[in-house]
DNA sequence: CTCGCTCTAGACCGATTGGTCTAGGTTCGG
DNA sequence: CCGAACCTAGACCAATCGGTCTAGAGCGAG
C-alpha cells in the first residue's frame, strides 16, 4: 500500500511539525499556516488526517508523547525505581537536546494554556496522570506506602516539568540534569529523602 | 490628583485582568478585546498607558509578579532558608487559592510560550534570575557551598513552577502543598537532603 | 482500461486579531 | 474662566486566524 506509505508520511510529518512549533510558542501562539509550511503539507491533509482541526492534532500529539513516555516506563519496569526514574529523565533530556523534541515542556506549555479547549485539557491531563500512576507503581514495588509513593511521584513530576520549563526559558540545560540526579535521590530508600 | 487616581485605577485594572486571562490561556490565548472587556477600559487607555500594546502589558505583569516575589524576600530575609522558603511557598499558595492570582503558573505559562516575544523572554528570565539568586543567597547564608546552594535554588524553583503547573492543569491543589513540604526539606542542612 | 477511493492541493470564507488614529471629555495650573 | 495636558472612547484598518469546500492527482482492485 503505498497510499497508505504516503498517508502515514504526510501525518507525521504534520505532527512532527506541529511538536516543535508547539513547544516553542504554545498552542494559541502557532497558527495552522505555520504548521503547513514548515510540514510542506497542504490545508487539505491537514483536515483529512486531522478532522477536528487544530485541536485534533494538538491532541495526537500529546498522546504520541504520552505513548512514548509509556514505552518508557515499560522498558524500565525490571529497574528500581531510582535506576528508572534516572533511565527516563536521561531519555528526556536526549529528547530536549535533539532539535524540538522535548516532550516536557511541551506538555508543560499546554497545561499552562488549559482552559483553551477541554479535549486538549482532557489529553494533557491523561497524560499526566498515566506518567503519575506509573511513577507511583514503580515507587510501590520498591516498597513505599501508597501515601509516600503518590508524594513523591507528584514531586518527580512536577521537578522534571518544572526543570524542563525552566531550563528552556533560561537556556540553562544543566538545570534540568541537576533535577534528574535530585528526581533519582527522591526515590531512593536510603536517606532521610 | 483625581485624574491620577483614575489613572491608577484604570492601569492596575488592565493588569489584573490580564494578569487573570494570561494565567488561563497564556499570552495568545487571550486576545485584547477580552483584556479590555474584563478590566472594562477602552482601547485607547490601553494604549495610552502601555505603548507597546500586548507585549507591554505582559511585560509589567511580569515585573509586578517579580517584584511581589523579592518583597517576600525581603519580608522572609531572618529567617534560614527552610523557613523563608516554606513562608514563601505559602504565600505564593495563598494568590493561588484566590482566583486568578496565581503568579507561579503565570510565570511558567509565560516561559512555555518563550520563543514569542524577546522583550517578554527577557522579562521572565530576569523575573526567574533574581528569583533565583535570592534562594541562592538564602542557603548560601545558611552556610552551603556555592554550588550546592545553586543547585538547590534552581531544585526549588523548577519544583514550584512545576507543581504550580501540575496542580493547576489537574485542579488538584495538594500537589502544591507536597511541594512547598518537599522544597523545605531541600532546603535544611540536616539530613542526607 | 476504468472505476472508486484515498489523499493532496489550494482558493476562498467570515470572524477575529493586534494596532492606529481622531475626537471628546475631565481636571488641572494660572 | 480658560487653555493645555492627560486620559477615555471607539471607529476603523490590514493582516491573519481557523475552517470549509471543490477539484483533481495517484493508486490498487476488478
Amino acid at each position: 500500500m503505498s497510499a497508505l506509505a504516503a498517508d502515514v508520511a504526510t501525518r507525521t510529518r504534520l505532527m512532527e511539525a506541529a511538536l516543535i512549533l508547539f513547544r516553542q510558542r504554545g498552542f494559541h501562539g502557532v497558527g495552522i499556516a505555520e504548521i503547513l509550511r514548515v510540514a510542506r503539507a497542504p490545508k487539505g491533509s491537514l483536515y483529512h488526517h486531522f478532522p477536528g482541526g487544530k485541536v485534533d492534532l494538538a491532541v495526537a500529539v500529546v498522546q504520541n508523547i504520552e505513548s512514548r513516555l509509556q514505552q518508557l516506563f515499560a522498558a524500565n519496569a525490571s529497574f528500581a525505581a531510582p535506576i528508572l526514574v534516572r533511565n527516563i529523565g536521561n531519555s528526556v533530556w536526549q529528547w530536549m537536546r535533539r532539535a524540538g523534541g522535548d516532550a516536557c515542556a511541551l506538555l508543560a506549555s499546554f497545561a499552562a494554556e488549559g482552559d483553551t479547549d477541554p479535549a486538549l485539557r482532557a489529553a494533557v491531563g491523561h497524560a499526566y496522570r498515566t506518567t503519575t500512576e506509573s511513577l507511583r507503581a514503580s515507587l510501590q514495588r520498591d516498597g513505599w506506602s501508597p501515601g509516600q509513593a503518590r508524594d513523591r511521584a507528584g514531586i518527580v513530576l512536577a521537578l522534571f516539568e518544572g526543570a524542563g520549563l525552566v531550563s528552556h526559558a533560561r537556556g540553562e540545560p544543566r538545570l534540568f540534569s541537576t533535577a534528574i540526579r535530585h528526581a533519582v535521590r527522591v526515590c531512593e530508600r536510603e536517606g532521610t529523602f
